[in-house]
DNA sequence: TCCAGTTTTCTAGCATCGCTAGGATTGCTA
DNA sequence: TAGCAATCCTAGCGATGCTAGAAAACTGGA
């Protein structure tokens, strides 16, 4: 039985691997550079094996990549939680630069996870309770989950908006300041 | 002479008709369904003319309607100008909804298109001259310019989460009112 | 009107992509 | 050790963006 069991613990190791491999390549050369032959060759298999793991092909690699993601965001916000909004911003912004293709797997790739359901994975919730947690308290008259949503759209916004280079690199700063001015207190 | 201007006319006519084409097929089935083939067929022309308009190839043809797409956003801003902040924000959320595959081009895909640089197309500074029109007059101590980055960078956030179902749809109304609130009025 | 020369267009093909069927190989069980 | 089952790989399909070189159409001068 030690055998069987050594069997799953090398199969789950090695699709581990898959993903560790996509998201190292993703971060150096972007998505497009994962494709399933350099991805099986990094794992040192053939492609066919990269389906008997992820039946559902490169988007089903890069949403366990994004799943994955979505654990570490929460806990970065998590950590950042008692400096209040400023410091669960700027984790948020920090997060996003340093992993900038796992970011884009998580958000604007892989839209197929589903968010604000029932069946949303706790990973994904988890991620946006670190965000509500700081919103909550000053939220005032208005619907914490809807200010939640806001604030974090400003963030996501200002990330993607920035990479593509479409806001003034100057102002980048400012932003930040800008948003936690708006957000971070009381709004009635 | 007459022949020659009649030929640039219908050359530039037919640029036109592979950027109209290009737009009609991504709304209809998404940019992953505008092939260069299926492009050809539908201006009923080969492969090859494509990029005798388009040297760039596809990315090119996306870039030309993102152009086109800051074009008719400018309008659409400049036309709510009167109806201040929460005016221009409507009229942003509805561009993007009306015309979300145009949306994708002009600010998910296309990321060469440089924005607030020295050559920075006309267009686009027409469309954020468009936002800045109505934030200027209520930021404030804040500066403006980053002001109006912030307020766009809410907005298009909100469209992309909203877009890729990371948000709730209950809130949608709600989100549009306290994205108003938060940035529609002095903030110090 | 006809014939070069130029421009325009098409046919055919390359490399690469995601993905999969079917055979070969390996490991397990009796 | 023989047979069975799980695993893996080779080979290939259809489709993608893009391009070289042949074919066709148009141009302007005798």
């Amino acid at each position: 039985m030690t055998q069987r069991q050594r069997r799953v613990r090398d199969r789950t190791e090695r699709g581990q691997r898959i993903v560790a491999a996509a998201r190292e390549l993703a971060e150096a050369e972007g998505w497009d550079a994962v494709t399933t032959r350099r991805l099986a060759a990094l794992i040192e298999y053939s492609q066919p094996v990269l389906y008997s793991h992820f039946p559902g092909g490169k988007d089903a690699i890069m949403t366990a990549a994004a799943l994955e993601g979505f654990g570490e965001l929460a806990s970065a916000l998590a950590a950042a939680r008692d400096r209040g909004v400023a410091g669960v911003a700027g984790a948020y912004l920090e997060f996003a630069e340093a992993k900038p293709a796992l970011y884009d797997a998580m958000f604007t790739l892989a839209s197929e996870l589903p968010f604000a359901q029932d069946d949303t994975p706790a990973v994904m919730k988890e991620a946006f309770d670190g965000l509500f947690a700081v919103v909550e308290p000053v939220a005032g008259d208005e619907d914490a989950g809807t200010l939640t949503e806001v604030f974090w759209g400003a963030l996501h916004g200002l990330i993607t908006l920035d990479r593509g280079h479409r806001l003034s690199p100057a102002h980048r700063a400012g932003r930040l300041e800008l948003v936690v001015a708006r957000f971070g207190a009381r709004g009635d």
